[in-house]
RNA sequence: GGAGAGAUGGCAGAGCGGUCGAAUGCGGCGGUCUUGAAAACCGUUGUGCCUUAACAGGCACCGGGGGUUCGAAUCCCUCUCUCUCCGCCA
């Protein structure tokens, strides 16, 4: 959520930002927006100042009771309670003024940050960084989910069956390459001062609204009705919802956890390729990587996080690009987003395995999540997060690239995790 | 799941329905003393919003929401959470 204070101030700089996100009726809103916010200044105003007379009568009131001035005591009850229920009203409009202008508020996307390109979709993506030769495989080659079912690893059937579609079940090498991925990625995170969190992976509305999935991604968490929780769709949900309603002290920053929980999307109405295999999943294991930073420092952390993700991709021998997501196809929350893909040999594409963001006050502004400095004042501190990485696309890229005769191989960074160096 | 108790400032802990944003203690910050430190003493110590160029002033907040009252931290209702006992249980 956007500060209202910064629209007021910024109109303008807010428009050309929310253009360039190609946000529809921006102006309209803003416009909106402006003249409720004027209306409830008004309103304020008004009402305090009905209060404070309400104040002083029933200090007044009190006084005269004890020096028995009975008969001037009611004079003055008459004169508070009609000054009541004019504050009554007052009041009662300055809620649906407020009421209004918050529902407005919370339909604007973040801002992007300046250096974010033009564009409108995925195809104006910049890629800004490359490594790694795109393997070539033999004609023969298969797909992962071909793999998977050939060395009996992954079982989508079984899945369907217990669940239904989009929820594996892995086997055997399989499984362990699952667990070993999750235990190599935390002890990287580890290793480089992150932190390690075990979340709860149900969260309550409040840390749903605080990271900004709602109310902009109702509908996409599974929600469990009779509880009225939601199953997170990442681990960046409780672990950046540690700090709602945090003051932290400057010294503090930046601070930096990292997480592995199981992610749960609905993902309603996707469709063909892209669904196939692993490579759109409704659960998959995730290891995360959140920080709170200075404003200050947050560009800088954004960069450390992105080399962070691509060293990963590297340790595992796969082929990488970084890509600066374009205004039109970033998140809602994001102020600039890198997507971190790996190239996936026999489907030939690549594929999105990590998505590091800089969310500056988006999040933390809804969290109330703040730092005090120096002089005592307090600011908002910027968030920023990253998949470090998502497991399945990554399995699906190892499968394919290292697929030969005699089977797939495991890189050697996991060969100490999983006790084995082939899938056979 | 059943029965009872409770929720107050960074923490601990007071608070007859009126002068309570809230005693007191601890902690934090500033100062005096000291070569330095400790002790002692003095002062200071929340958040949000509105008005203001500023000085300053006003309003709200004692778990959340609602009510009674001229006036609520204090009374009533309701929700949430915590603790104790019993039951169940990895």
């Amino acid at each position: 959520m956007l500060p209202l204070q910064l629209i007021v101030e910024n109109k303008e700089k807010i428009l050309q930002g929310l253009k360039k996100k190609h946000f529809v009726n921006a102006e309209e809103i803003i416009e909106k927006i402006l003249k409720l916010d004027e209306e409830r200044r008004g309103l304020i105003k008004q009402s305090n100042e009905i209060k404070n007379k309400i104040n002083t009568l029933s200090k007044e009131i009190g006084e005269l009771f004890k020096s028995g001035k009975k008969p001037e005591a009611e004079h003055k009850k008459q004169e508070s309670v009609e000054l009541k229920s004019n504050e009554t009203q007052v009041d009662n409009h300055l809620k649906k003024v407020e009421t209004e202008l918050n529902a407005l508020l919370v339909l604007l996307p973040n801002l992007p940050h300046e250096s974010v390109p033009e564009g409108k979709s995925a195809e104006d993506n910049q890629v800004v960084y490359q490594h790694g030769e795109l393997p070539v495989l033999p004609e023969n080659a298969l797909c992962h989910w071909e793999l998977a079912q050939k060395y009996d690893i992954i079982d989508f059937e079984t899945g369907v069956k217990l669940t239904g579609s989009g929820f594996p079940v892995y086997k055997g090498k399989g499984a362990k390459l699952q667990r070993v991925l999750i235990n190599f990625f935390l002890d990287q995170a580890t290793q480089n001062g992150y932190t390690e969190i075990e979340p709860p992976i149900l969260v309550n509305e409040a840390s749903g609204f605080g990271t900004g999935q709602l109310p902009d991604k109702d509908g996409q968490m599974y929600f469990v009705n009779e509880d009225k929780l939601y199953l997170i769709p990442t681990a960046e949900v409780p672990i950046t919802n540690i700090y709602r309603d945090v003051i932290l002290k400057e010294e503090e920053l930046p601070i930096k956890n990292c997480g592995y929980t199981p992610c749960f999307r609905r993902e309603a109405g996707s469709y063909g390729k892209d669904v196939r295999g692993l490579n759109r999943l409704h659960q998959f294991d995730k290891v995360e990587i959140v920080q709170i930073t200075h404003p200050e420092k947050s560009y800088e952390v954004l960069e450390e996080m992105r080399e962070y993700v691509a060293g990963l991709l590297k340790m595992l021998e796969l082929p990488l690009r970084t890509v600066k997501l374009c205004g039109g196809d970033m998140s809602f929350a994001s102020a600039l987003t890198y997507d971190m893909e790996v190239y996936s040999a026999a489907q030939k594409r690549w594929l999105e395995v990590s998505s590091v963001s800089n969310f500056e006050t988006f999040q933390t502004h809804r969290l109330k999540c703040r730092f005090k400095d120096k002089n005592g004042k307090i600011h908002l501190a910027h968030s920023l997060n990253g998949s470090a990485l998502a497991l399945p696309r990554v399995v699906a890229a190892l499968l394919e690239n290292n697929q030969t005769e005699r089977g797939i191989r495991i890189p050697k960074v996991l060969v100490p995790y999983t006790g084995f160096e082939w899938i056979d």
